[in-house]
DNA sequence: CGCTGGGTTGACACTCTTCAAATTTCGTGG
DNA sequence: CCACGAAATTTGAAGAGTGTCAACCCAGCG
């Protein structure tokens, strides 16, 4: 057993027993990465998939002069890149956050499930949907959130995502980034980034401090981002269909 | 032949014969839709997918005000709303623009395309993938590009998508918007929608009225918007995996 | 021990929003 | 064909929210 967690985590309990297996026998190999490793740059074909066990990593592009816009964020069990096996290049970068443990899938392994296994490919095309499911609300939290509701919004997001995974200790929860990153990911500077996360700490609504996060008030903190988690189906809710 | 456009147009030259005769005879009613009907509500089962064949819709979300974000416009031969066969569930309302005419595809067609047709089942997962993809550079346009910046990449990239479809006239479109709505896809309110406009339109950037739309200069408007048409999929450049 | 990268704070400029009003366009019925 | 009302567009003025620049602090680390 490579892994505890696969695709997203919310998918995993509906992963049956030989399905389990035909994923752990498309691994072709399991290694350690530090931080800030680029795993995947823009525009170079790809031939693998990677499946992250441990550690946490994003996706951004950046604009003209440098300026980074994360588009993802990834928790363990994610399944990173899986769309590269079908579009064969990425159109953003992909990095490690802290260190990180990663799973190679080689894409002809892939590629036998998608000839053999309709339901666990609904599974897989399931898990990239979900993937553009965030995005939307990405583009919610960008066009219409000011930079407290952004910031928020984020909070809420990684933490109901880990929880799902079992990594959110009762709202506290580690999230390797710097405040830079914050902001690249809310599309706010670094310095407002700052500014905000104070404001949400004297409201004692957040702790976020050395990659170590605390949502100390989950009721406010959701309103402030109009945050609803259905859109994950995190179990509870909307689910899938897979026949 | 219900539709010459299927898949978002780009996929469209990759589909086979008998591809589009297991799509064709999915499709279970064709009919027309006038402008501001609602074709699908968040949050409700979905039992049939919808393929837009002539004019425009889009999907949005609204905030607790009630107050709209698009987070996708449709062209010709989108299938808007395929995500909703596995996903069950929409996390978005979708709206036509102008009138439209849609054809409606039953799920338990596309249920019956995935077991027996791998690799069409690939053409509509790259289908979804693709909409992702455009999700992502929504996210970078709200989150690193300007009010100017973000009205151009939209237009640009609503060119790009109607070119491969044929219904761009050298630049020269259809466009059903008004600039409120053009507003709620760029994150930006009405008012300022309309300044916007009025900068590019001195600029001899574009022209917008009456929801026709013209871009003057295609190379200064691409470059303002950061905008590189690679990640659409259009022909030249990236093409994605079916076998 | 000094360097370096992140975090923190202040002052000021600029973008965008808000509110309000005037103007134009469009659809509809007379 | 015109008149009318509703919706969309346009413009102005004032204010809120962010960005920019610069300085300083702090901790970790060579």
């Amino acid at each position: 057993m490579i892994t505890k967690r696969f695709l997203l985590g919310r998918g995993r309990d509906l992963l049956e027993q030989d399905d389990v297996a035909a994923l752990e026998g498309a691994v072709t190999s399991v290694h350690d990465v530090p931080p800030r490793a680029v795993l995947s740059r823009r525009g170079e074909p790809v031939h693998s998939s990677t499946l992250l066990i441990e550690g946490f990593a994003c996706r951004y592009m950046d604009d003209r002069e440098g300026r980074r816009q994360l588009v993802a964020i990834h928790v363990p069990g994610d399944f990173i890149d899986l769309h590269g096996f079908t579009m064969r290049v990425l159109d953003h970068d992909i990095v490690t956050l802290g260190t990180a443990r990663v799973a190679t899938v080689d894409h002809e392994a892939l590629a036998a499930i998608t000839e053999n296994r309709p339901r666990l490919t609904r599974l897989l095309w399931f898990s990239t949907l979900l993937e553009a499911a965030m995005h939307r609300e990405w583009i919610f939290r960008l066009g219409r959130l000011g930079a407290d509701g952004r910031v928020a919004h984020l909070f809420c997001e990684v933490e109901a995502r880990l929880a799902m995974v079992g990594l959110s200790d009762g709202g506290r929860f580690l999230l390797p980034l710097t405040q830079s990153d914050l902001g690249e990911a809310c599309g706010i500077t670094g310095v407002h980034a700052n500014r905000t996360l104070r404001c949400l700490r004297e409201e004692g609504l957040v702790t976020f401090a050395n990659g170590q996060a605390a949502i100390l008030d989950h009721a406010r903190l959701a309103r402030l981002a109009e945050f609803d988690p259905i859109y994950l189906y995190g179990g509870s809710g909307w689910a899938p269909r897979l026949d």
